[in-house]
DNA sequence: CTCCCGATAT
DNA sequence: ATATCAGGAG
């Protein structure tokens, strides 16, 4: 089985189960989102929403940031973890949008990618999920384990993944590709207990195969 | 490659 | 105790 027929028989099962996809990361404004993505590395958007149901109060855009005590912001933000480095980003994005950006947040990978903390992923989830853009695929945690196991791709490094993703996966499921692989490792594919017996796909899994064949 | 880093499930 | 969570920079 090719990757595309493949892809064609696991992906309308997931697409069945989950239908619409929506960020689950809560916002009003756009600055706001790329703040949340920022939070969401190594962090669960669970917590990244609790962070920012407070700090969303007082920050609604970069000049809310840029008056800001630094350690203010980092007390807002602590319990997502690598705080330091992610109130040190967001101080420095809030300046430089204002600077390159007329205090907007640009509509270009490239020009996001200028801005710190954000990398191709986080690039990916704003223009996906704000405007509907859709250049990449977003490769999380999530969309790496689960493409290895199903059999997609055979790789760590996210941008190959990526790569190899682009092949086969048609354009206009690109989005909708990364958000039910997202849910489905939320759902039935954690990382630390899989509930293969439950899985909808285990049958198209390489943990699911090893389940079937006990 | 290492470092950043707290919260949570197991 | 340890692995993992919508990663990115140096």
């Amino acid at each position: 089985m090719t990757k595309k027929e493949r892809f064609d028989k696991v992906f309308p099962i997931l697409e069945k189960k989950f239908g619409k996809a929506k960020a689950a990361l809560n916002y009003e404004t756009p600055f706001q989102f790329m703040i949340a993505v920022i939070l969401s590395a190594q962090c669960t958007d669970a917590r990244v929403n609790i962070v920012t149901k407070e700090l969303f109060k007082v920050v609604k855009n970069p000049e809310d940031i840029r008056k800001m005590d630094i350690k203010t912001l980092e007390e807002y933000i602590k319990s997502t973890g690598f705080f330091r480095n992610k109130a040190k980003n967001i101080k420095l994005n809030a300046q430089m949008m204002k600077e390159k950006y007329n205090d907007k947040l640009p509509r270009t990978i490239e020009e996001l990618l200028v801005l710190l903390g954000v990398g191709r992923k986080t690039t990916n989830v704003i223009l996906g999920d704000l405007w509907n853009i859709r250049q990449g695929i977003v490769v999380d945690t999530h969309v790496k384990r689960l493409s290895n196991l199903i059999g997609f791709v055979e790789s760590d490094n996210p941008e190959i993944i990526e790569r190899e993703l682009m092949k086969f996966v048609p354009k206009k499921y690109w989005f909708e590709y990364s958000h039910y692989l997202i849910l489905h490792g939320r759902d039935k594919c954690v990382a630390r207990r899989p509930k293969c017996l439950e899985c909808e796909i285990n049958k198209y899994c390489k943990h699911g195969q090893k389940l079937i064949n006990k």
